[in-house]
DNA sequence: CAGTGGTCTAGACCACGAT
DNA sequence: TCGTGGTCTAGACCACTGA
């Protein structure tokens, strides 16, 4: 009567993922325990474990202490979106990379920018305009503050020759941040140093990131009409 | 010397991170392998190799067997973007949920649509657009395709009274899929549905999803400006 | 308060792949 | 070839929380 014994965590899943697609196991409904499962599959509770561990965090199934799992009822879809390097995210398409920085000041930020480091009117300031190219043509604008209270260093570099992108990754640490993706007008300065007409939509990411309660640094990089952010379900 | 046994996962991670971020372990280098981790931090090797793993998938270590581990040159941030149901989105920011199905009909599907689907010419296809509405107001426009040979139910389903996204969710079971972010124009009829002025750049979601080889429905998911997608890193 | 998932342990075997 | 990470096991204790 019982299968023959599905013991690696794969299996285990491969094989409650079927039972959830055939409806063996409906949304919102109980499933066994992980000691019957075990017991059922001839394997250990912890492969069991791992196995529904990982189902719960890509979000088929819920999981409580004492309640037990149930299949989720409306599954939350989990889109991994890789952020990679840009020289690298170039790279790997077997473009070559180029970087051109196109403004430098240490200067006060506007409000919405503040906002988003939670900075007070203080702060010292270093804001960079740069552009990264892929064979030679405009690929996405970076428009990036950077915190000189948290990083003084950042003052001395010559981001001229090295992206602010790649330096802070290797130079400021950081424990936490937030990533925001919209779609913005293209500015007209955006739009120039893009090489394009005004009129496009940008895909636009925000990212901000902290050390501790210190604000690191603030990009926003907009990327050209066209662009996609791809990911597998 | 040695320090305070650290026996849980979530705390040798922890340690982990604190080392990687004082450069006491830096980029590229490699870290002692899980044996002498173990040891050094009095608890099992599963214990280390768990947050040693976890590690691993958010992209901050790289771990090759035979090779060891070694701390990620260039780091990827992966961020986890939530696609949740869209009742249940507009439902989580305590407005009220509407629905309006505005198009409905079984039509030859152009080629971008049938690229999307691999879909050859005869494949029969259910056209549906609609909008969701939050506090009565246009929230998203969804123009969405189904293959009617994959669940022939579809056609006789009234999808004026329940969205196409709930119904297929409980009743088109799917293996794999992908999704596709990018910024568009709004296209006019998107921007009157929206109630907004057409000049308007719109983040848009486009996924496409399949059952084993077969099609089941691409659905293209048009945002207003000012729309934002976020995650914390 | 009792049943469920969450985790840790000690030991074992194995697959991979750098050398 | 052989060291490294990947995994499985059997058993144990614990934290949470629903009944």
């Amino acid at each position: 009567m019982s299968p023959a014994a599905v013991n690696s965590w794969q299996a285990v899943q491969e094989e409650v993922l079927r039972r959830i697609r055939v409806r063996a196991w409906k949304p919102g409904e109980m499933i066994p325990n992980e000691a019957e499962l075990a017991r059922e599959f001839g394997c250990a509770r912890a492969t069991v474990n791992r196995a529904l561990r990982t189902l719960a965090e890509a979000g088929v199934l819920d999981r409580k202490r004492r309640a037990g799992t149930r299949v989720t009822l409306q599954p939350i879809s989990k889109a991994i979106i890789d952020i990679p390097v840009i020289r690298r995210e170039i790279e790997d398409r077997n473009q070559r990379y180029g970087y051109a920085m196109t403004f430098r000041r240490i200067e006060p930020a506007p409000l919405s920018v503040r906002a988003r480091l939670r900075a007070a009117s203080d702060m010292r300031l270093l804001h960079l305009i740069a552009v990264h190219l892929a064979d030679a043509r405009p690929y996405v604008v970076e428009d990036r503050w950077i915190n000189l209270d948290a990083g003084p260093k950042a003052e001395q570099v010559d981001f001229s020759r090295i992206s602010a992108n790649e330096w802070l990754l290797a130079n400021a640490p950081y424990t936490h941040g937030d990533l925001s993706i919209s779609a913005e007008h293209l500015r007209a300065e955006e739009a120039e140093l893009l090489d394009i007409d005004a009129s496009g939509a940008a895909l636009t990411i925000t990212r901000t990131t902290w050390n501790g309660a210190q604000a690191v640094t603030t990009v926003r990089l907009s990327y050209p009409p066209g662009y996609r952010l791809n990911t597998a379900l």
